[in-house]
DNA sequence: TGCCTCCTTGGTAATTCTACCAAATCGCCA
DNA sequence: TGGCGATTTGGTAGAATTACCAAGGAGGCA
């Protein structure tokens, strides 16, 4: 593989490994929904407020989310919306492969 | 978050690690355009054989591409074209971060 | 100013991922 | 059958990821 081959897919891969966590999947969803502060996320997903906003710098290191600071919160959003589609992808690869394991049960 | 939220989110996320390295995208994107067997990607990539076979394992493992043997050869091909759209998606992000940083330094 | 809340950053132990070498398996053909 | 090339699987050292606790700002308010 070329070099710059391989850099072109290095850089796809950073956006990809950023998505590549329940967690931060999870609040993608959410972001898609609507802006929230770290406080609130922090209380949906349930886990310590440091590792809330460890995923959250990592989405927004990639360019994912965006943030803005309104008095002493944080709100994030979601800065790139066409990810959704991609979760529908997903979906379906999700759901072949389970009819595919049922007509092998059958 | 529900146990069941998680669920899904964590069978999500399997798809979407399986996608996260270099090799594996660069594979995707060749089977996207030509089924392949194992000694054409391994040439390609310019890995040992064995840890392309394992990528492999990895992507057919998530039903992301399909196997076939054929005398003494496996042939792979990519059972999920959507993917494909995921990629523009990943690449506009990659446009969009790039623009704003010029802006900021403009 | 002093304090409290919200958020980020450091540090660290445990887990997971990855690449290569070796060895095993499989199909083909002399 | 024996050998050969193609592929997979086992094993392992090194790198990367992740979760939590501690500590460090930063903003608002008495």
């Amino acid at each position: 593989m070329e070099a710059e081959t391989q850099a072109r897919f290095e850089l796809r891969t950073r956006i990809i490994k950023a998505l590549a966590h329940p967690t931060r999947l999870f609040m993608i969803d959410e972001l898609s929904r609507n802006e929230r502060c770290v406080c609130e996320l922090t209380e949906m997903v349930g886990a310590d407020t440091s590792t809330v906003s460890k995923h959250l710098a990592i989405l927004r290191g990639v360019g994912l989310v965006q943030d803005e600071k309104r008095g002493v919160q944080v709100y994030y959003k979601l800065r790139v919306p066409c990810v959704l589609n991609f979760f529908d992808c997903v979906e379906s690869v999700i759901k072949a492969n389970a009819s595919e394991q049922l007509r092998l049960v059958e």
